[in-house]
DNA sequence: GTGCCACTTCAAGTCAACTTGAGGTCAAGT
DNA sequence: ACTTGACCTCAAGTTGACTTGAAGTGGCAC
């Protein structure tokens, strides 16, 4: 197995060396030796950070991403844990799309004031009655 | 116009009079004297804040919400930042699909492992292409 | 008039996922 | 041998939206 130092993983992964360090040190991927100070990776972290890249898409924390491939060897990826996961993205997709349509109505409703339009109205009311929820970040 | 107090405001809301506080803080919402100590708000607070809730849901800052209704007295809703933020969702929207469709193949995936499963690997190099970008947060 | 208790202020803490900075080390090139 | 520069560690800072805690105040019921 051919090693990799540091630099040569945060270029070929488009991770950041210091997140590299960050992950690490989480428990998320290991170095396995160094070359002098330098952390030295088998190629295998590559697609270690692949998964956690994945895993952050899809909305787990860096902690869920590491108790998935904590225990048992292998990376133990639950299919329950997915479809929870799918089920909790779908919810969210659900509020989005409520919210992406208001949105566009009001940007082209004719009312002469958001006050009296309908749909804005009814928009209002399922924010402030929580239904809509807290939103999305739209990563970095 | 009749007065409501913190302790109504909150009621009637649902916000947490720390959050009234915080908000009034950052000039999203005025009182308009005191009972004691006490802030007084005027009815239309709760209005505000359905509209401060909705700007939440849809994806805006504080700031930005604060913006909207900064200039010019009343709401200065801007249409085509409406819009704009629609279709920011709509990219949002469409990400997360890729991602809910993903899930759900692999939850299911019949292969003996997912490293051997076509959807997943496809999904594996969208995420770490940076494709999928960084999730929402499935708020509080 | 006195005690209660919900309110007040202000500073600091929280959370997640990193980033930044200061000060140090080491392998390699000249 | 010496310089260079990329790496190292460890602590602290960042961002956004709040929450929490300590210490203080004042209206109202008794």
């Amino acid at each position: 197995m051919q090693d990799l130092d540091i630099a040569q993983v945060s270029r070929q992964s488009g991770v950041p060396a210091s997140t590299l360090r960050f992950y690490e040190e989480k428990g998320l991927i290991a170095s396995h030796g160094r070359h002098g100070l330098r952390r030295q990776y088998s190629a295998s972290v590559l697609e270690r950070l692949s998964l956690i890249a994945l895993g952050r898409a899809a909305g787990f924390s860096l902690d869920e991403i590491g108790l998935m491939f904590a225990e048992g060897g292998r990376p133990r990826i639950d299919r329950q844990l997915l479809a929870d996961k799918a089920e909790e993205l779908d919810r969210t997709i659900r509020r989005m799309i409520a919210m992406r349509n208001g949105l566009r109505h009001a940007a082209v409703c004719p009312a002469p004031s958001h006050s009296e339009c309908p749909t804005f109205q009814r928009l209002l009311r399922a924010a402030s009655s929580g239904r809509m929820g807290t939103p999305p970040k739209t990563g970095r």
